[in-house]
DNA sequence: CGCGACGTTGATTTGCCTCAACGATTGTGG
DNA sequence: CCACAATCGTTGAGGCAAATCAACGTCGCG
């Protein structure tokens, strides 16, 4: 693990786009972080387990997913550089959770862990609006999601992702990109096959 | 409008779940939020317009929803008694959204203005702690419900809905439970006839 | 090299939609 | 207070988007 000062600045960089932060309020923040590194296919959260931490990501993808009756995974979030991940359902109530959080690439994240979360908070209430802009964004992103699922077809859906996010869609297999974007991975080959 | 000074308790109860609130800080608070009752079909949003504020549902039941292409309306969010309703997209861009926001019932809203929410966070830090914690529920309970968009039938999403919902069930017409759900009324009906 | 993971393609099936017609209920103006 | 229209829910016939199942090609990796 490359343990330098510089793990961390991805993240600082991140808060910094939010609120300001004195150099002193980074010296109190840094404490509360945990750096880990990831290998491909590693899980930070496994599902039926309670969440105790939230992830940001510095380095690679991750995603968050759950198992359906029928044996296959649904892909509910994906997270890339610069988001945070977690389940926040199980992270706010401390009961056992739905979802399995798995790197998809090597990766890199900073661990910011519950039990001490509401200590940093005392220190850096600032904090506080860090986090409520980010859940804000990312609540109006799912709110959209969810327009998007309900009003558009499997094809849209996918064409409209591919053209937001390019460079993403060459990041991951296709088949879950098919989960995340809610069909099978045959159909998804389908639709490439038609207009390319 | 009955303008007591009763107005606002649900309201700063809700927020002193979350968080403690002094007599002196409830002061600040009040000249922040304005009082407001809806008639039912009265819109609070429309869509195409800018969205400025935040609403917070004292009582009666509000839906957030956007117009298809073939016309129909697209139901993404319902609001009751101690919601927060809002397109937070188009109140962070600050441009025009896609959503309506309107009463089903009689309704009575507390309004949270965009142009002095910031001023007020100044004035009562606290109240981002009490945001973040609602949001991050908000979210949570989103996710969840990609999750069973992608995983359930619509007939298993009606019965579980049903099962978790049932006195909300009643208060809201078939069509719009159905538009919620993500399908037609006709196949609402069709479940409700199989084993009822 | 060989095996397992991933993607493709085709045949068939199915969950839900569309369209249309018809009761029941609500509400509104005369 | 009634008449009539509009709104809402129901039912059935037919259709379509996407799932399922199965077979096969390809590539990367131990």
């Amino acid at each position: 693990m490359n343990m330098d000062h510089t793990m961390f600045e991805n993240l600082l960089a991140h808060i910094k786009r939010y609120i300001s932060l004195s150099d002193e309020e980074e010296k109190k923040l840094l404490p509360y972080l945990t750096y880990k590194e990831l290998k491909k296919k590693e899980h930070v959260l496994k599902e039926g387990k309670v969440c105790t931490a939230n992830h940001f990501i510095i380095k690679g993808c991750l995603r968050m997913y759950s198992l359906t009756e029928n044996g296959t995974e649904q892909i509910v979030q994906f997270g890339i550089e610069n988001w945070w991940i977690t389940d926040y359902m199980s992270l706010d109530t401390q009961k056992p959770g739905q979802f399995s959080i798995q790197a998809i690439e090597p990766s890199a994240i900073v661990i910011l862990h519950k039990n001490t979360q509401d200590e940093l908070f005392r220190k850096i209430p600032k904090l506080e609006r860090y986090f409520r802009l980010v859940l804000q964004r990312a609540y109006a992103a799912s709110v959209m999601r969810v327009k998007y699922i309900f009003t558009e077809s499997g094809e849209e859906r996918f064409r409209q992702f591919t053209n937001s996010f390019p460079e993403f869609v060459q990041r991951v297999p296709q088949y879950m990109l098919a989960s995340y974007l809610g069909f099978t991975p045959e159909f998804l080959s389908k639709i490439r096959a038609k207009k390319n």
